[in-house]
DNA sequence: CGCGCCGTTGAGGCTCCTCAACCCGGGTGG
DNA sequence: CCACCCGGGTTGAGGAGCCTCAACGGCGCG
């Protein structure tokens, strides 16, 4: 079972059709899925977006090492819930949610697990990701992706360049994620 | 944290704009969520479909009784990997296929799990759902919803009567969830 | 009888997709 | 050095899928 150490990475699931749906990006810290500490089925598949240096541990180690200390375990809760309720949230995203919706809150939510990491500089983030990428995780198509991008540029929420992103005006980019 | 003992409920979460998303249905047997077992954060509400007969259990005690005995402890996991897997299964479905898919997978997702507990005769099964649920759970409006299943009963695919579902070709149903 | 909930059907429109052309930067090979 | 290609991003035109709005019928219930 994995563990990300540095660099970005992306679960996701493949159809049959050959298109993708990213189930969760992964950042430093993250765990490939809990799902994992209980066995060996993997029903989705990692990929490497930046250069990634990653830890693995043995399922029956970290199994003990887990329900041996209180406090530890006390984490894994945690980390359960979270990835939990992650889940939960992209189904309501893409269940729910307009383009321009879904698009800012991905953004904002790599925004605040960065800054929870303290891996933003204020309202800048490193930004590794392709528009293909960010059409995989929200269900759109690159070209799609690329004109809602271009809107909020345009309207001067937001401001990408060389694989930097910086939020120009927070409220306002705050807002459209929630429109209606 | 309750056990569905008897009928259908849903978990779902609502947006303020008074839409809704369905992320799981419960039926017989299905504990309400595992994240239950490790804290009391629910974000999300569970309403009853049908009549619901359920037990609650003290947290304390189950957790004691979970990781007291191993085999309990492996329901667990496997309960555990089969929420997230659905949970995960659900967001590709969403993301990535079109209405026809949705619906026709959330039925057949439906029958299996009864089937898997005896509550399936054959082909048929008691369908409480209203479809307002079935457009809650896809993504969808009430009002498509009517218009695919209406194709389907044109097709000879399936027949809905009296609160019971059948599906008439298996064979063509099941090409219906996976046509790209 | 009146009312509300549920499902059906049709017309029209918005969102997003598809297809296509084009640009740009970075290899790669001549 | 230039010619060429390739992956990534942008932009436009047209269309498909699904939504919105609205009207209507059936059914259960007060």
């Amino acid at each position: 079972v994995p563990i990300i150490c540095d660099g970005w990475a992306a679960s996701a699931v493949m159809l049959s059709n050959g298109s993708r749906q990213i189930l969760s990006f992964l950042l430093p810290g993250d765990i490939t899925s809990t799902a994992l500490l209980f066995g060996p089925r993997a029903h989705c598949l990692v990929e490497a977006i930046t250069e990634v240096r990653y830890c693995t541990f043995k399922r029956v180690e970290l199994q003990a090492m887990v329900f041996g200390q209180p406090d530890l375990f006390d984490v894994l809760s945690r980390v359960w819930i979270g990835e939990k309720s992650r889940a939960d949230q992209l189904a309501v995203d893409l269940g729910r949610r307009t383009a321009d919706e879904r698009i800012a809150r991905l953004i904002l939510n790599l925004m605040d697990r960065l800054a929870k990491r303290g891996m933003a500089q204020g309202q800048t983030m490193e930004f590794p990701l392709r528009q293909h990428h960010i059409a995989d995780a929200t269900g759109l198509t690159p070209v799609h992706v690329s004109k809602v991008l271009s809107e909020f540029r345009r309207g001067g929420l937001i401001e990408i360049s060389d694989r930097s992103l910086t939020i120009l005006d927070p409220e306002e980019f705050r807002r459209v994620t929630d429109m209606r």
